[in-house]
DNA sequence: ATGAAAGCGCTAACAT
DNA sequence: ATGTTAGCGCTTTCAT
């Protein structure tokens, strides 16, 4: 490997002149020297050791991504815009982690990329607290944090990127609403994330709109096994009984997100009910596969490129400028529909006709 | 931050003994200046600059990653697992490109990986040919790539690391015919790579096996949009209706790769063909998804956890030692049976009663 | 067993 | 306009 040097000597002059060629600054060599330098550089087929650049100027090109899973199509199709955006627009490159959602594994990340010297990186958590986010933060990390929304802590130093999780849940209750369900009911795992929380509240808020006339049931996963990030389409297979069983059965079932209510739709097909004639279902994140199960998923899509855009945009300004008040940026949503919502069987019939099926 | 000097100070020694400590090198200190060395470092909460060492030794625990796209389930879930063998077996991090299968990004990646000093890259390239791959390596990467099988070029330097994608192409196609199909197809995007020939050639070999009773055309995808690696439903959908119009129609269909099948079911499906009843799908990958679309879907399983732990293990090592042979590594694919093959209707008849329906 | 010092490849004052 | 030089934070001979 050839290095600023070898280039300085081909060319006949000091290191710094190469430096300055390598950095654009015209205004420091004659044209006859620049391009001379250059011309070295071509047939040295030289490029500057980035890791020397950095230990000398603290900077270093690369962005880190941190998702719960990529197994997740949705956390798969975000890093595939995030890095887009970071390599289009930017030059960055992606230091990518899984992290299952747990904290050990972001602390973790959050010290390897500080030793190496990596200044910004997207989050996505979602774990109750950012304690840890804001702990990074203190360490000299820009930390752009991904579905959380706004109004977290007062004083956060993380900025936030977000769908507006609440309208999610609303309009995904408005639209089963508007098919004419009255038991709906909203699926999420077991644990908690301020997302969900978000979602829930926007889909309560519809439900309790028109004076109770509706109902509205959360129902979380309760499987005696563990399912990850990566494994929400099985979840939502074992859910399909929590929904069976419910009574009164709920007519629209909202999940939290798509490859759960893929899930679910298979196991509700296994246990003989049929979508959307016995339940219609609404997902949420609009992953473009929902498109193609069958059949087709409703879903309320976070609009994602967008979001990649702005985080990726943000991470790398604010680790230039840490000083910048902190930010928080939504997104709205918008619902897709497809063949997964109907009105209910129920509906067809005169309110009076309420016998038994 | 603290650095090595901060911790040389606060312990009372010189930068060389902690050096030492950092390494492990037991050996070279008294027990007393060992654990003197390991308080200083504890109450600075020093952590080693990377960089610096980098810089110095040549060498960084960063694995590179290029994947034709992270939105493409098969790929996320291969990213995921790479970067689960990368961490807890090496305690390698991972650099992540999304390359769309074009030669130019992964050139600039390739320029990127060896300007940040990382020496090992797994690569997804299936491109014709490998020139740019050797042209890494001989610039001192460690190149592992996958999905090529083995017999490629004779002294080629990189590592191959494939699930054995003829016989994955045969046990489609055995399926199929066990199942008593005579009229098959194998569908694939436009362009050309090495797994799909493979897949092809053993695809064909199944069905001339018996003596040209059955029948094999290979579809390629002819749209007038262009599909990417990301858009393999959609490609997929689009083609239900070349397979719509063959004539005779295939009453059996494999697929190169899972998306394409599920596209593909739903176009079928959107052109009052049913899946299994009137076509029957085979698809390629064992995508968890693939369990829960309607019907579920029939796939060739690639085993690919022991293919990523296999890959990372292979790049590390040969990063350290250039001088490796080089070698190809196949692993078994295993059919998964679902509901998306069932014996064709004809099949239900006497032969005789070849009737127009 | 411990320390002094050179140097990895680059940038950026600071000189000239 | 161009060159000299002092580091960035670490590892590693080589002395002692």
């Amino acid at each position: 490997m050839a290095t600023i040097h070898d280039v300085a000597a081909l060319a006949g002059v000091s290191t710094s002149s190469v430096s300055n060629v390598l950095n654009g600054r015209t205004e420091k060599l004659s044209a006859e020297t620049f391009s001379r330098v250059e011309e070295a550089i071509r047939s040295l087929a030289f490029r500057p050791n980035r890791v020397a650049r950095q230990l000398k100027t603290g900077h270093t090109p690369i962005l880190g991504l941190l998702v719960p899973s990529t197994a997740n199509p949705m956390y798969g199709q975000l890093a595939l815009n995030i890095e887009a955006a970071a390599q289009t627009r930017f030059d960055y490159r992606l230091l990518l982690g899984n992290t299952h959602r747990d904290k050990q594994q972001e602390a973790r990340m959050f010290d390897d990329l500080l030793s190496f010297g990596v200044r910004a990186v997207i989050v996505v958590s979602s774990l109750d607290d950012e304690r840890h986010l804001e702990e990074a933060v203190a360490r000299g990390l820009a930390v752009v944090s991904y579905d959380r929304g706004a109004g977290s802590d007062a004083h956060s130093r993380v900025d936030h990127v977000s769908p507006d999780n609440y309208q999610a849940g609303y309009l995904a209750a408005d639209h089963l609403i508007a098919h004419g369900h009255r038991r709906l009911a909203f699926l999420v795992p077991g644990g908690k994330t301020v997302s969900r929380g978000e979602k829930i509240a926007g889909f309560r808020d519809r439900i309790s709109r028109d004076g109770g006339r509706y109902s509205g049931h959360v129902v979380q996963g309760q499987v005696s096994q563990a399912f990850g990030d990566s494994e929400l389409a099985d979840l939502g297979f074992a859910m399909a009984s929590q929904v069976a069983e419910m009574r009164p059965m709920p007519t629209g079932v909202v999940t939290v997100n798509d490859m759960l209510a893929i899930g679910l739709m298979s196991g509700l097909n296994g246990l003989g009910l049929r979508v959307p004639e016995d339940v219609s279902i609404v997902g949420m994140d609009g992953l473009p596969i929902a498109a193609f199960v069958n059949p087709g998923l409703t879903s309320v899509a976070m609009p994602l490129a967008d979001m990649a855009s702005a985080m990726v945009e943000r991470a790398i300004e604010r680790s230039t400028q840490p000083d910048l008040p902190p930010a928080d940026f939504l997104f709205q949503p918008a619902l897709i529909a497809r063949q997964s919502v109907a009105a209910p069987a129920r509906a067809k019939k005169p309110r009076s006709q309420r016998t038994a099926p």
